[in-house]
DNA sequence: GTCTGACTTTTAGTCGATAAAAAACAATTT
DNA sequence: AAATTGTTTTTTATCGACTAAAAGTCAGAC
């Protein structure tokens, strides 16, 4: 049956909402509710259910209170509120990134099954999702093989981005000066400086910013073959930062100058020294990339 | 549970093999048969064994004798030896191209499921699959929407298979005489100027044929990425090339004529000779895709 | 040493059922 | 009448079971 995941985390984060609230105000309408949560009306309801029995709102229809104070103000833990398919997900970068696997192993949709505790039909709809990121490959009526993170992994995907990312570069640089990217772009270099002036305590948030930054320049010509591309370049690094922190402060602090000379060179419309600025950015990136599949 | 369209292909495929050989003729091994077949030694036994049960094949053990004459070579039906996945592919395009379906349009795993005549699973997996190709979008518990194969979808389509071929070009150009890639293609210039001999008759075989010189230009330097991009390319011509049959001959024509100007090129090992060539083609190759986008 | 026979074990493909979530519809209240 | 809550219907996510196909084993025959 359906996990009950979206029902949990609604539930949390109805509490955090609360919690926002003072002792005795009125709920929010259902509706609005639905819109700021991101759920039916339906999960809403059994959330408001739910909450009511444990003594978090009090009253009935039109008439509801909040009631923060309350002593049973309990949040599902965070695991439960990750989907199937999430779970699994996350379990099999963590197997392929974090526990080497060998080029060439084979792929179990059954052991993989039990392992994750989930059915075949949750790992079969996860692996062929997950063929897109052209490290498995399937040989029908005798299942999956994993090709590896390897060298040539990297190669060929950073080979894909960098014609997509200088294509989208040059777009960028082509856009008229009253466009709203160059206003966005500002915004994104701001956020640059400040994440500079706190490189220490804060470098963990360059990973977000990075996938903003990349995603900002392709949104200069928008085309759904890159934008899933670039999905799968986010999938990636996400999982293979979480693995592998060796040298994380220093590496970030290094991309954050080549993003910040990477802008400035766009700024200046000149698209020859964004070329090269987006080379050098890229080629850094590569080889951080490499250095950790060598080491497989 | 899983159909026996392999056994029933396989069967089918026996059947063939053993009328080309003479009344008596011994079977050939196990073995053989299995690795001709594509199919496990289990799956032959299974043959085997049902066709002996009708006579086409006699004796036992290492004396098994052939009858192509016998009256009773009948063949399974050409529909049950295609896998449910394949059916799925094959009726999904059919609505999607044939049907004109509008953009927009949300599509129902279950209704799919009926209308098919599969499970929902089937289905799902299915559209899993599907999502790569940039024509369907999934919105996380409420569904697919089909976003329509429309003159955008071409054009982007387009513009990286531009990116593309192009970079491939210049690497097959690159290459050193001595490489294979030359050898193959002048065969494969060869199979043109034949095909264009013959063109009344022939027209159909265009399709196939261009989708292995393309795969040819781009293995001058091989890309997962690429490739994967390449299968999505054929498919997208192959269902809708088999629906839309305006003008077919003439336009196979054309493009064989441009294919053998992009080959010559090719051979003069000039990079702007090719480049442009290539150019050429890839946008007739567009301008004929997009007159089909814009009658929907 | 290759081939068949007769198994057994493992794995993939497919189905149908069921609970959760979304969506649609109906009934209120302000 | 627009917004809100109450009720019913539709649709998705997930499971577990079942069968075909593949893969493996090992003995014996040619």
């Amino acid at each position: 049956m359906k996990t009950d995941t979206v029902f949990k985390r609604a539930y949390n984060d109805a509490l955090d909402l609360i919690s926002r609230l003072a002792e005795g105000e009125p709920l929010p309408s259902e509706n609005t509710l639905s819109a700021s949560m991101g759920v039916s009306r339906t999960t809403v309801r059994k959330v408001i259910a739910s909450l009511k029995a444990s003594g978090v709102i009090s009253g009935a229809g039109r008439e509801r209170n909040v009631h923060p104070s309350s002593p049973s103000m309990h949040r599902f833990p965070e695991s439960e509120t990750v989907p199937m398919a999430a779970q699994v997900e996350e379990r099999f970068m963590e197997w392929m990134l974090r526990d080497n696997a060998r080029p060439g192993t084979a792929i179990n949709e059954l052991d993989l099954a039990r392992k994750f505790g989930v059915a075949t039909t949750g790992i079969r709809e996860f692996l062929n999702r997950f063929q897109r990121f052209g490290l498995i490959e399937k040989r029908p009526n005798a299942g999956w093989v994993f090709k590896g993170f390897t060298t040539n992994f990297a190669l060929e995907l950073f080979e894909i981005r960098e014609m997509f990312e200088l294509r989208s570069a040059r777009a960028l640089a082509a856009m008229p000066d009253g466009s709203s990217h160059w206003v966005q772009l500002e915004a994104i270099r701001r956020e640059h400086v400040d994440l500079l002036n706190d490189i220490e305590a804060r470098y963990h948030d360059f990973s977000d910013l990075d996938s903003r930054f990349h995603r900002l320049i392709s949104s200069a010509a928008p085309n759904r073959f890159i934008d899933s591309f670039y999905d799968i370049i986010t999938v990636i690094f996400h999982y293979h930062y979480q693995w592998n922190k060796h040298d994380e402060r220093q590496r970030n602090e290094v991309a954050i100058r080549e993003h910040l000379t990477y802008i400035e060179a766009l700024f200046t419309r000149n698209v020859t020294m964004a070329e090269l600025a987006c080379r050098a950015h890229l080629t850094s990136a590569r080889e951080t990339l490499l250095r950790s599949t060598s080491m497989h």
